[in-house]
DNA sequence: TAGGTCAGTTCGGATTCTGAACCAAGTCGG
DNA sequence: CCGACTTGGTTCAGAATCCGAACTGACCTA
């Protein structure tokens, strides 16, 4: 408890650098369709049931943040389509992380997708884990500190 | 509409509903802020800098769903405050997920803040793991299939 | 008594979302 | 060639939100 009360820790400045990417519910509808694998324009709008301009504002957004990318894949009327990028697809723990307290905290009954570990079929688990110790630990076990990037340049 | 269109996996109801109660970039700004140890309303809007409605109405939200508990702390004049329940600490892999992307992806140098394994202070990394195969492994080594609350039931 | 703290509520104006209509470029059927 | 259809948008007005500023109200402290 003994924090530096007001020494704006900015503990969550990356997670509002990373807010100010996905930021609105509708964003990250648009990623969770993009992992499953919709690409095009009119999918994410049939599929969300966004309105049009919104869905044009929130791609391009997402474009201009390196998450998503615009891929021709029709040459004669000039198509495009919106493709998870490397940086896109590095936001797959936060998904996962969101679909699992979903399943676990909010659903009646029983998860509605399950995600498995291809190379053997079995559920797979998100876990905190350490390598000097080699082990998985809880949020319980958790602390945190400034780091390099902190502050401390004051 | 007529949704059986496509495929119609319900796959991300669990984000859905996720996003339902956590939905704005406010309410997740408010549990970052709870993780840190926030826990009074002036503390919240003073750091935050959020408009005193806005702050109430996401507080109200957040303990409706059970995600924050409003503890009296102070008899005479009637104090509360609002703490992270187990369903809240339950977030915590969001978000540190959606730190550790800001982190890796967006931040210009070092990141501000290191979470480290409180048992030996070393930084601690975030996996999927199978407990089957007893190994760690990332987001292009997952698969998804329909799991039991499916729309199977239809 | 005056001033300060804490946790709100009320209110009007500024944003943002939304649906409906329109546009453009190309394809397909006849 | 004509008309209908598809895809991926844009424009626009009205509705729903958000926001800051000011106010309230219960209490404490000097």
């Amino acid at each position: 408890m003994e924090e530096p009360t007001s020494t704006d820790t900015p503990a969550g400045c990356s997670i509002q650098a990373s807010l100010d990417v996905l930021g609105d519910r509708w964003t990250i509808l648009i990623l969770r369709d993009s992992f499953r694998g919709v690409r095009r324009f009119d999918d994410f709008r049939r599929d969300l049931d966004i309105a049009r301009p919104v869905l044009t504002e929130r791609l391009k957004r997402l474009v201009d943040n390196g998450v998503l990318a615009r891929h021709l894949y029709c040459e004669r009327p000039p198509r495009y389509e919106y493709r998870l990028t490397t940086r896109g697809m590095a936001l797959s723990p936060t998904l996962v992380a969101l679909m699992r307290w979903g399943d676990d905290w909010l659903s009646e009954g029983a998860a509605p997708t399950v995600l498995v570990h291809e190379a053997c079929g079995h559920p797979l688990d998100q876990q905190f884990v350490c390598w000097e110790c080699d082990e998985t630990f809880t949020p319980y076990d958790i602390a945190s500190r400034p780091g390099p990037g902190s502050a401390a340049a004051h």
